[in-house]
DNA sequence: CGTGAGATTGACTATATTCAACCCTAGTGG
DNA sequence: CCACTAGGGTTGAATATAGTCAATCTCACG
């Protein structure tokens, strides 16, 4: 992990304050973790964490996206995960994580060195509570990643992740926005669902030709019918899988 | 959760005692846990959860293959997860689980009330830990499999997938063992790896006959070049994906 | 010995990949 | 100000891999 720069904030007046990892801290908890903490930043592109290098802190995320990938020795890639506001990069008890972690905006951490963050967790069941549902959340997150990697066509992978990235967008007002930001290139894209560049750029352009989205620019999103997305994502009434 | 057969074993004796959830704990947290314990069996095929259906207890495999598996409206189904002794079912904070936790072969579990066992882990910092470390290892076996489903190829996936018992089947004594069962039908393995059971027979048989594993029986593996299954697996030396 | 579930094999097909050409747009420098 | 460039994106044609459909086989079990 690069030296980048950094800031002092209040944790008072974080965005990600009742979201992230100090979700259930009392007061006494927040001060040991605002005392502990220091922000950095990385901008699009920057390597976070590569594959393997010694976890010397763990952090949430405060903004931007970040992506977790692994790739083959012949360059075929998977994206395993996608970081977003609110969610923690590393786990104590881990030194080292099995993935390259990669900005994909600019991208500003809040972090804390993971031995002293180790420490503080003997003392502090609020956070460790906070860390196991994190954990947990990602566990179901990937499962149900695995269902589309597994299962679902080409169409079916647009059409499920253009509605994850809308009810992610802001799970706090539960009103999902019209306007998108896909925040990845399509070669990223590509990459998260399995498939190739050619085929994301053919079926988002078939979505478009079938009136369901539209684009501003390469990257904006505007979904012009979400029930007509929903029915192209294969997943049930409830936004899972069925059982 | 139905009800079945009960009884009483010693801790001490448990063949899981070292590496399932109670691996860490002391005497005295031993005795916590033998207290609450229930066994409970299932056969073959049985149903141990419904997806959706309250989480009433929450357990460790003793012995036995769980599988963990999602399907879609029109009958797709996705396995999301493979059970084996010393794997925990259910997670404290959980109310239900969010897929068909059914058992392959006959199974017995050691069964904790749920909500007692979450009692017990407000003071129990040693079953919270080990409980972590074990949902990390889902997580972590979870992001493997990503990149299987996405982005490896059907002989790969049949490759990886009969590495991959190998390496489970025995890791107490780590070399691995010659004769492998595969614990499922030839349709539970396309579920696992996403692929059509036509599939998974062709490239089991296209690996017979090119002289890298046989059959005793339809559900028993020799591995008879090791060298060459990892070979066709597309990981790299380590077992992982590569960076 | 007959039955049926599971497994195999073959022929054909469809979906997504591959390979290749081309387009768009923002940024650069003459 | 415009031409040039380069990276990202789109589109088309051909191909390959795994899927589908269907027939057949195997073997455990009644």
């Amino acid at each position: 992990m690069k030296i980048p720069s950094l800031t002092k904030d209040r944790c008072a007046d974080c965005p990600i304050r009742h979201r992230a990892v100090c979700a259930k801290c009392d007061d006494d908890e927040m001060a040991m973790l605002e005392s502990m903490k220091e922000y950095r930043t990385f901008k699009a592109g920057e390597t976070i964490y590569w594959r393997g290098e010694p976890l010397k802190y763990v952090a949430s995320i405060v903004s931007g996206v970040a992506t977790l990938s692994k790739s083959m020795q012949d360059g075929r890639t998977q994206m395993v995960g996608l970081m977003l506001p609110s969610d923690f990069i590393g786990w104590p008890g881990r030194t080292t994580v099995d993935f390259d972690v990669i900005a994909t905006d600019s991208v500003t951490l809040c972090c804390f060195h993971r031995q002293r963050f180790e420490e503080l967790l003997e003392n502090t069941p609020h956070i460790a509570q906070r860390l196991m549902e994190l954990a947990l959340d990602e566990l179901d997150a990937a499962r149900d990643w695995m269902v589309l990697l597994g299962r679902k066509t080409a169409r079916e992978k647009i059409s499920t992740f253009i509605e994850m990235l809308a009810r992610r967008a802001d799970h706090t007002t539960g009103n999902a926005p019209r306007l998108i930001d896909l925040h990845m290139t399509r070669d990223q894209i590509s990459d998260y669902l399995g498939l190739t560049i050619e085929t994301v750029s053919r079926q988002l352009n078939a979505l478009k030709k079938d009136g369901i989205i539209n684009f501003s620019d390469r990257h904006q999103v505007v979904v012009k019918d979400y029930a007509a997305l929903h029915d192209e994502s294969g997943d049930d009434a409830d936004g899972g899988v069925v059982a």
